[in-house]
DNA sequence: AATGTTGTCAACCAGTTGGTTGAGAACGTC
DNA sequence: GACGTTCTCAACCAACTGGTTGACAACATT
């Protein structure tokens, strides 16, 4: 689990940190200001931007005591070329098409019906 | 975590899975086909494919004593629809945009300089 | 210097994940 | 009916996750 990919889709597998990062699509904010609205310990919202920040989904800066997050689109951009691979593939009519594929690979002869 | 987003973004989050997902690309496989490649037992294999169905990554037919696993597009559908909220983020210059927005959020005067 | 604010870190805990093995269900074939 | 194939299930295990609390580092203010 190591793959930056992996990375990514695992820090975005939470509703907390995707709601952090819609959060700072609209401009950079600090740790507590993220944290302001959820119902859990300072702490918490502290780990989940930590899982953030090791994914590369953002970046932070240090000002006093205050330590400013701010979106990297990086790891988002490789999620969106990801599933772009995939979306060819609905836009072809994803079901025909690989029962279609599939049928020829396996030799099946039930289409023949 | 039982939010449909979160459900699929933590299925994605697996090197094994996706490669899973990338092999029914080309048409739809059995569990025994699936787990070839694979250095594990086909149980393992089996739950990842159980991991996958949860999501509605994937739909099963049954033949016989045979398990067809075959893509469906919806849940990436979902993604791609989560992450084209951001596009429009970086395609407008990302870093710049945010920074100067969080700036007039704080009323922060370090932008004078 | 004392105090308050902001945030991280370490230790802890319960629940989940990703793998294993062994048993067995369901099916086709001999 | 016996046997081989395909796949799932249950039990088990180690590692990771997502939360808690308490201590404390870093900084501004008084």
């Amino acid at each position: 689990m190591t793959d930056t990919l992996s990375l990514t889709f695992s820090a975005l597998a939470d509703p907390t940190r995707r709601a952090i990062l819609a959060r700072l699509a609209q401009g950079q904010a600090s740790v507590g200001e993220l944290a302001a609205p959820y119902d859990m310990s300072l702490a918490a919202v502290s780990k989940h931007i930590k899982v953030l920040e090791n994914a590369g989904l953002i970046a932070r800066e240090k000002d006093a005591q205050y330590r400013y997050c701010k979106l990297q689109a990086g790891p988002l951009q490789d999620i969106d070329g990801w599933v772009g691979a995939y979306r060819e593939l609905w836009r072809d009519n994803l079901d025909q098409l690989d029962s279609f594929l599939a049928d020829m690979q396996r030799g099946d002869d039930t289409a023949k019906q």
